[in-house]
DNA sequence: CATGAATGAGTGTTCATTCAT
DNA sequence: GATGAATGAACACTCATTCAT
């Protein structure tokens, strides 16, 4: 009765189209960003989720194994999505000083309200990474691709003597992104932080790191 | 709040000294901060926490009325920690320049393996504040009273000229903060993050912007 | 009060039917009712209820929202039920002496071993509505109920001469609730208790009331 | 080292009084009524007994056994207080139509405010006895025993002439208590509730119920 | 005799997940 | 593929009772 090569022929042609079935999965991943930021990892149950989704407990686990795997799918979602913003800055600051206009985009992801509810998922991932191997991997790889690409941008920096040969690029990405996840946090604490005078702090600092080596020679 | 040694009439001489129950409260607290730190905060059952402290069920709540309780007391106690923290750094900074001291402080904290339970656990607070208030009523304290002290400090650095005037102070503050949260972060997600080279690039940025002030002149 | 059938949009035919949804909540109902007759209200514990239902633990979730809920129903159902008595037996008093036929109804009732749950019961929930407001509401309107429909019966009864004019009907009412309660009380806290002989004595002293109209003429 | 004769010795002259020791034991029993008469027998925690009474938890087990102990201790005391009451009663209807001072008496200690406990209390029990053959047994000669002393009272009342001669006096009795327990369920689940003309009614039952004898003659 | 901190089995309830329809 | 009622192992918490002091 079983005919797994008949299953296999009916799968050729899909009831549904592969359009419908993303549309699907984003719209479950969309409700559980909205409850996970909102009310933590733990706290939001499947239920939360299916409500907020407007599908059926089943539905959410046909596109996902598990709760766990929801999560990892949207650590894997701001991993990517974290790259995208270090990849968008990059060309907008090839042209001028590479750290400067970083810190400029940095800044201005910090406070974009629709950044909100990102900033307040990556807090719930760092907690839950210290805990979830598969999560600490997608968190880390979240932190340590764009670390690459700013050490990149940092040596160009460098070479176009924007900035001084004597510090380590990989020093320095580390610290532009302690400097950000230090401020999303803050601001994800106490939306009402002010984060301008600070980041004109940050500037004149890499400024004056900028100058030392002119005082040098 | 309430004292369940102040008997109602003539409290002789109690049965169990207030030492024993301070001793015992620690005793919990201690069990609670292994376990949220090892699991995080809602992954840790109150059965774990009984097992851990070698105490029983019905013990843990004779000292706290809920597990809600027992993470806002370890949240205080964090708050805490973070000042005497500070305070400590503040004592051994006033000889010298009060930022350079200050950085070198911190980055002895970060590294230093008996602190590495509170940093995991400052991360499951980070995340819990976000959808406790009286979490993050105390977190916020826990940033804002060092920032505030931090603040002192700086205008302090400034009026014995080790540092420029016409910096925001508060900003610098919560530049530190930042960097140290950062970091805080990144040594907890990858214990063998390399500090020191980024520590030297704070430092020198913080010399960079003192040596700026000169300049000017 | 939400039937959690009707769905958002398009509900075309429910994967599981009303009478199936009614079906299980009078199967936990009548589970319910089984151990708390027999068990107590506050004795009987939810895994009773499961082990005699022969569902589990959630399913019982599924139709009420807590213990208390459980319990409502259940007064709710007596509430309706002591009704149903009531007007069952008006039926059959219509054509002859109303006060005669009830008490008879009422005797009926009192030794009928179909009725022996419900007689526990009831005892049951007159304790809990002493300390839930909610029962006591409930059952309140079990008796409140009847006893208007009772007080309606003596008037009738006044007006076709087979009782005096000159007593409260209301009066009676209560008194006759007050028998019905109290030898529902006796024969549930002794069922051998003989109870023909009083319904006897309760015949005679009505049958003397309603002839003591006539002496008076 | 343990001699039980010095033991013994010892115990001949007690530490404390016997007076004291029943002061005691009254002390925690009047605490015990008042919180299972507020909140219910399974409710009403020990704890809840301990701050009423204003010992410890020890001491009330210095005293009883167990909280089982406790509520057999009060059903015996209800026992006790009804016997008393019907007694009393006894004794002021002596002299008169037996059943009219009685029920004069009953309606009397009805009303009174100062046996409401009492009231709630036999409700609780009534509830209990059917689960505890202990509770139930003296909750049963809490009942047969004052019937016992109706009866003998309406046998005297039989033969003194109030009472018709062919009436069963054990009936009587039991209606009496039926009508006593149901207007104590009233009155306790609705204190407003209108006690005097139901009474009269009563009175005008067994008035008719005693000229009716006359009328056969 | 009196105390009250300590015990631990048991409570009502939840929730990630399954599977018959 | 979609549904949502059903599952049952946890969960946070309680409370009658004990016993070292």
């Amino acid at each position: 009765v079983l005919d797994p090569l008949r299953v296999k022929e009916q799968a050729v042609i899909p009831k549904v189209s592969q359009t419908h079935l993303d549309a699907r999965r984003q719209q479950i991943l969309d409700a559980a960003v909205e409850c996970f930021s909102r009310d933590g990892l733990h706290p939001t149950t499947m239920q939360d989720i299916v409500k907020q989704s407007g599908l059926s407990a089943g539905a959410l686990y046909t596109y996902f194994k598990s709760k766990d795997e929801m999560i990892e799918a949207i650590a894997a979602g701001r991993h990517e999505r974290e790259r995208e913003l270090i990849t968008s800055s990059r060309k907008s600051g090839d042209a001028a000083d590479g750290v400067q206009v970083l810190v400029r985009s940095f800044s201005r992801i910090l406070v974009d309200p629709a950044e909100r509810k990102g900033r307040r998922l990556s807090i719930q991932l760092w907690a839950e990474a210290l805990r979830n191997p598969q999560i600490l991997r997608t968190v880390r790889k979240g932190v340590d691709v764009p670390r690459g690409m700013l050490t990149e941008m940092v040596e160009a920096g460098i070479q176009r003597g924007t900035l001084t040969a004597d510090v380590d690029p990989d020093a320095i990405a580390r610290v532009l992104i302690a400097l950000f996840q230090g401020f999303a946090l803050q601001i994800a604490l106490a939306p009402s932080t002010p984060l301008e005078p600070s980041i004109r702090v940050v500037e004149k600092m890499f400024a004056a790191l900028a100058a030392a080596r002119g005082d040098k020679e």
